[in-house]
DNA sequence: AAACAACTTGACCAATCATTCAATAAACAT
DNA sequence: ATGTTTATTGAATGATTGGTCAAGTTGTTT
């Protein structure tokens, strides 16, 4: 053993996650991430690779701490089913009165400005956007079930994409309350 | 008068579009505008301006060419309401299938990566985009008309968001079965 | 033909980009 | 204490960025 690491790995991954959440993939230069993460650049290099592997590190830190909680929410079935997918689309309304919830999803984020040009970025995208897509099925019930569940699945993604252009908390109401009548 | 321009204005405009369409604002450099332009830096700016004039051409270009034509057909009472919503998300299925389709929707990627950080692209794209919504809510009946209309025009462009993911043809087919199922 | 005005060109600029690396500092093991 | 190993630092790198500009070219007008 020599000289352990100064810091927190943790709290430097969800540095890297909030710099590019909030900045993209290109906006987001290494003066940003070394002013988010407090490292320098010698030490993001030395720890985490370059720039594409800090931005991989970021989407893994966005699954874990903004999708899965989501994703053991509607598998809670001491939850009535509906109330489960209320739940994702009031998050979605009281995000959208956030900073956070301002800079949209990650993971539409990168599907939308870096999944075309990167396979590796596309296939982490996908992976945690199906487990959402996955836990969505299993709250629908009935004949037509699995467009049910298409259809809020995606348009989960298409509110955060209409949080992001601007608009504002009664469009996401609406949104959602037509999601719930899915249920009718 | 004097010397006239060599080049076609829509020729170039289309062009642009096309390049920020693929590539993104920060993931176009002007070397990328130049070669898919036919033009060189200098006229460039003497004729359009700086890199975001040229951005907010492209976006026009977009409402003009790929927005419009749809709102239109959303206005078209020749055409059974149902069926003009579900020409939509036909022409959003077909488009998957070709190379401009998998670049998403110019309107939804400037959404996301730029419409934060800049006021003119946020108000160009809400623009257009409220146009289409305008539409689409013509075309929804009943008491929940305005509730449904939101859900169909927010779940239009996350269908967009899923194909730049890289999502199939099948989601998307399932998608649109379900959003025709909100007239029942 | 001659003069003029607009367009086109490519070299040039400063700034910024991601990345590297040799030097320095710090903590553990002996 | 001392030596070893690792982490940290910041200066330096070459490539690329968006943007400028003076010089040359071309078509129109008189």
């Amino acid at each position: 053993m020599a000289r352990p690491r100064k810091f927190d790995e943790a709290e430097v991954k969800s540095a890297l996650r909030d710099v590019f959440w909030k900045n993209g993939y290109d906006g987001t230069s290494y003066a940003d991430i070394m002013e988010a993460t407090g490292l320098n650049k010698g030490s993001l290099y030395a720890s985490f690779g370059d720039k594409r592997a800090l931005y991989q590190h970021a989407i893994a830190d966005y699954a874990r701490s903004q999708i899965m909680p989501g994703v053991a929410m509607l598998n809670d079935d001491t939850i009535d089913p509906q109330d489960r997918i209320m739940g994702l689309f009031n998050s979605l309304v009281k995000g959208a009165q956030t900073p956070q919830g301002r800079w949209g999803c990650l993971l539409c984020n990168a599907a939308i400005d870096q999944a075309p040009f990167d396979e590796e970025v596309e296939t982490s995208v996908t992976n945690a956007l199906s487990r959402l897509r996955k836990a969505i099925r299993a709250c629908v019930k009935g004949t037509t079930a699995e467009d049910k569940a298409e259809l809020i699945w995606i348009a989960y993604f298409g509110g955060h994409v209409m949080v992001k252009a601007g608009y504002s908390k009664a469009v996401l109401r609406a949104h959602g309350k037509q999601v719930a009548a899915q249920f009718d």
